[in-house]
DNA sequence: AACTTTTCCCAAAACGTTTTGGAAAAAGGA
DNA sequence: TCCTTTTTCCAAAACGTTTTGGGAAAAGTT
């Protein structure tokens, strides 16, 4: 069925060299032999076996990958939209992705352990990234390629694609001051992913400049998978408040509860409440009104992944590659001044 | 860094056969020596070069997926817990799981040529199956191994693993009956995909065997992504019926816009109208009142689909592996009698 | 014409395994 | 003791590429 080198060598009577050579566009063949070659090769339908050109090559044209299924990973686009960028990116350049589903922090670090040392990969990619994070000093300790989606606590320079999250939530913590708003509530994520550092960072600076206070009370942080722990309970905690906020940012995937529980308090979202999303899910267009959200550029974010990694697989100093790139702020429905 | 067979096996003074032969347990290696050459192997960190052992056995020992991130049947944790399965499965067998990740059908298409005529992988599972399903017709043509995670209209035989969703409906739709309700609403998929075709087969099923009439008023099907429709609309709409639904079934992925609808009528959910949704998703259960579901065991049906195409990829006839799995229902509270 | 350079091609080696087909050494049987 | 069988090991081939290191023929140069 499948034709090889030797065999399409011998249809061309040439050697298995020349061909290999005329379809990697050596210069020391001639461009009559090679158009005759590339051509034959298409007509048989030919690929190198990519198996056999990694042996010799002494690359495997993979790269790694783990997920775990902690943070509802599928539920909402960006994951599926940053794995889009990443896997059309490693296919355009011949590479394959290949996946590991780790059910927790130790398994994550068991499935990586056995790419990297297994020799089953070029390059690691990471995400949901931690603020104190063992993988990254694994990989950096033994000089294995690599590059984050996110950041993390390390002396040491590495590679890495981050979203400004911090600016993020300081745009969107000014412009809702600048509306008039007093009483801004974060409703934030584990503080121990560097996500939610980079939000509540955002968030303190954002009210500093605009002159605010910061209360403690406005705040919410989830904290270890406490299942108590919800957006709906902690949108009616905020309002048994005796100076309830007028505005709240959080994570566009609480936006359910949020709704559910303003609805409760007969609180118009939009209104009542202006409130401002981060990430650009579908929810958030569908809904009316429609949420305000901060737009990651998940797909783009992804192909620069793994435009970087494969310069770093090339021997690159990491260090010269990490971008931090800007979060559009795309006024909806729900970021009105205070009534 | 990383110590090869022929250095291992200069180590103990041996040929590189009766290393390899040692640590593959063949017999006609002596127990002591199997004995001193593992030890040694262990603590030299010793793995065999993936790359190099696939091409002397002429396999990948990969196996391929494609996801396309359009389908929000992909929602929460079922489809993590169907890949989780399969990703464990895989490393289990000492194999690796390549991803694709498509935009539409024609990438799906194209992604999946790649791996199989590329000869990057050794099987493929296929998820999402539709109706008419050109993945299947192009895998059984040219004889390559394959599962899929579903069924679809083909005569060949051909291996899977699916939930019998209609099973699931029928059994909801007659508990639904046998607590009293007469007037049972469906809200289905994209009739396009099989288990929605399932869904509509059990919900009608359910419906005869307990001596109700089929309405079409109170039926809504997905139809080919029509942004305007939401199981919020189809709510409202279904109570606008002179003789509206007293019970609803449907994915719970819709249940949000279903209880948003509900709320805006002044409807309790699981007082004024029963509900049941199929997938046991974390919403369900968190949600008050707690959501009672069909719920499909998408981890070890992921495992099955694993180890059955291991079974095909060894030269086992694909039509002896269909497996129905049967679908657990979980009482909870959103399915009383009528008022 | 004699020498040099350029063009075009190829045989052999290498990548790191596993498998094939013995062969030497040890053990068993008479 | 001599022959047969079993045990234990190994050299060489194979998997399908790419790279190395030429080498012969053609084209320039003087």
């Amino acid at each position: 069925m499948t034709i090889n080198l030797k065999q399409l060598s011998k249809l061309l009577k040439l050697s298995p060299t020349t061909v290999s050579r005329a379809l990697a566009d050596y210069p020391d063949v001639s461009a009559k032999t090679r158009a005759r070659v590339k051509q034959m090769a298409i007509q048989q339908g030919y690929q190198p076996n990519p198996v056999a050109r990694r042996l010799q090559k002494g690359k495997t044209e993979t790269i790694g990958i783990v997920i775990t299924p902690e943070q509802n990973y599928f539920s909402d686009t960006f994951f599926i939209d940053l794995l889009s960028g990443i896997s059309n990116q490693i296919t355009r350049a011949g590479y394959e992705l290949i996946l590991g589903v780790a059910s927790d922090e130790e398994h994550e670090m068991q499935s990586m352990r056995r790419m990297v040392e297994g020799k089953r990969v070029d390059g690691m990619i990471l995400t949901l990234i931690r603020e104190q994070d063992p993988r990254v000093g694994y990989l950096l300790d033994r000089d294995f390629p690599f590059v984050l989606y996110g950041r993390t606590r390390e002396t040491r320079p590495y590679a890495f694609v981050d979203m400004d999250g911090k600016q993020a939530f300081e745009k969107a913590c000014t412009y809702l001051a600048g509306l008039g708003h007093r009483r801004i509530a974060l409703l934030n994520g584990e503080p121990g992913f560097m996500f939610s550092v980079g939000c509540r960072e955002g968030y303190e600076s954002g009210l500093f400049l605009s002159g605010l206070e910061l209360d403690p009370d406005l705040i919410r942080e989830w904290k270890h998978k406490d299942p108590s722990q919800s957006s709906y309970r902690w949108t009616l905690e905020l309002f048994k408040n005796d100076n309830p906020p007028t505005a709240i940012l959080f994570q566009t995937e609480a936006v359910n509860g949020i709704f559910k529980g303003l609805d409760e308090l007969n609180l118009q979202p939009g209104k009542d409440v202006a409130l401002i999303g981060y990430d650009d899910l579908e929810i958030a267009r569908i809904h009316r009104p429609s949420l305000s959200v901060l737009r990651p550029q998940a797909r783009e974010a992804g192909q620069r992944v793994v435009n970087i990694l494969m310069e770093v697989i090339k021997g690159e100093d990491p260090g010269k590659f990490q971008e931090i790139h800007q979060v559009e702020m795309v006024i909806r429905e729900t970021s009105l001044p205070p009534s």
